[in-house]
DNA sequence: TAAGTAGTGGACCGGATGGTCCATATTTGT
DNA sequence: ACAAATATGGACCATCCGGTCCACTACTTA
């Protein structure tokens, strides 16, 4: 017999606590944590509602996007969404990670795919003008977006924040040593402080394009970011 | 005898708008537009709520500023607010034209007083480590704040943001074409394009300062943006 | 002092916000 | 068939949002 009927709990209380696969005494501290069992199967894809989120966070930010957008966007009752992630901000914060893999997957196969490092840091550049052409939404990037909307602010959003930039300049340090490697980066720049320089001229170039700026400005920016990591 | 007591406007409205120092027809349209007259005197100083809103704006970003806060700030009841700036955009239009000039000002006294224009260059770049250091909050430009948080959702604010990166670029140009005269910045360079690439170099510190960067990353940033122009 | 003008505090507004709760529906295990 | 588990739709909640309105107050001029 299950020890929760033993327990002089709330009825209701403990019905909805079971109903989420874990057991509280009145304390609130957890006594038993249950498997998951049969019951009801979800009539969504959590992971493509995770993914409907994400595209809306990334255009819209964090604080400008609303509950009902999201219900909207992913298609599913109010219900469903707490049940399933939480709240806004847990959401939030999935779909930051999401982005991160999402994005660093993409990277690091166009940098596998790539002819030289610098072939990849330059089509890396690049990329800003896509959105600043007009034919996309500058909706810029994520995490980027999120340093900017929160500084630090939260403590467990500017942690998501850290850990996407880390991601970032991950890739970004392994494309400038395969550069270092093939010739095209002089050995004796630091690779580290390279790659930094690399993101945070990513992020000047994301702002710009936000603000409206032209091709041509862009242009001569990205001209300019490589002519000096030569 | 005015002109309004001859039409037949429903009176509080005649009253409110009168108020204003404006009499309408029932249509809405300016019939007249009255000098302002000896009433009561305002019992604050619009130029200081103005620039208490502008700091706050800084701090917390348009949307996450809500009317109270401002309020409080700026020490000020709701109708003297409205009655004074309008609306909470028209105020923050206001905030954004006040921190131009203000930022503008500082700039262009620090460029003249600079041993070269290099040495401001320098200075204005370096500027980002005292956020960083955290012994002031990090709380970026409200320009490139609001860049990142409108992008071009709304055309107002979108040219004043436009307007403000302008005159930006507008003292880092002068700053660039004398250290071009003064043979720091070879003058083969197109001094648009660096000045362009200043404004650029300083949003990406900016947003990285935010998302938390130490110091020494900056510091590094900051060494190979310099080493560019040169 | 009376008339005219303008500023202020605060009540009030409709609507949106993020979040909770419950009755009910749908599944599996016994 | 029935109990247990989970999902869902939607009513509901307090709070806050930007903004309006009005009675009252403070001031200037004639």
């Amino acid at each position: 017999m299950p020890i929760y009927y033993m327990m002089p709990i709330f009825s209701r209380t403990r019905l909805m606590i079971r109903n989420q696969g874990l057991i509280y005494c009145t304390e609130r501290s957890i006594i038993k944590r249950m498997k998951t069992s049969p019951g009801r199967p979800l009539e969504f894809d959590p992971d493509a509602a995770l993914t409907d989120a994400m595209q809306l966070f990334w255009r819209k930010g964090y604080e400008n996007t609303s509950m009902q957008d999201l219900l909207d966007a992913m298609q599913l009752s109010k219900s469903s969404l707490y049940q399933a992630f939480g709240s806004k901000q847990a959401l939030f914060e999935r779909c930051m990670t999401r982005y991160g893999d999402f994005m660093i997957g993409q990277l690091r196969s166009a940098l596998d795919g790539a002819p030289s490092g610098v072939a990849f840091i330059r089509r890396f550049l690049e990329s800003v003008l896509d959105e600043a052409r007009g034919d996309c939404e500058a909706r810029g990037c994520l995490v980027l977006n999120t340093a900017n909307e929160f500084a630090r602010r939260d403590p467990r959003i500017a942690a998501a924040v850290a850990e996407g930039l880390g991601r970032f300049h991950e890739v970004l340090l392994t494309a400038v040593q395969r550069a270092q490697r093939e010739g095209d980066i002089p050995s004796d720049h630091d690779a580290v402080t390279l790659a930094n320089y690399l993101v945070s001229s990513m992020s000047g170039l994301k702002t710009l394009s936000k603000a409206g700026a032209d091709e041509t400005s862009l242009r001569g920016i990205i001209r300019q970011v490589l002519k000096s990591l030569m």
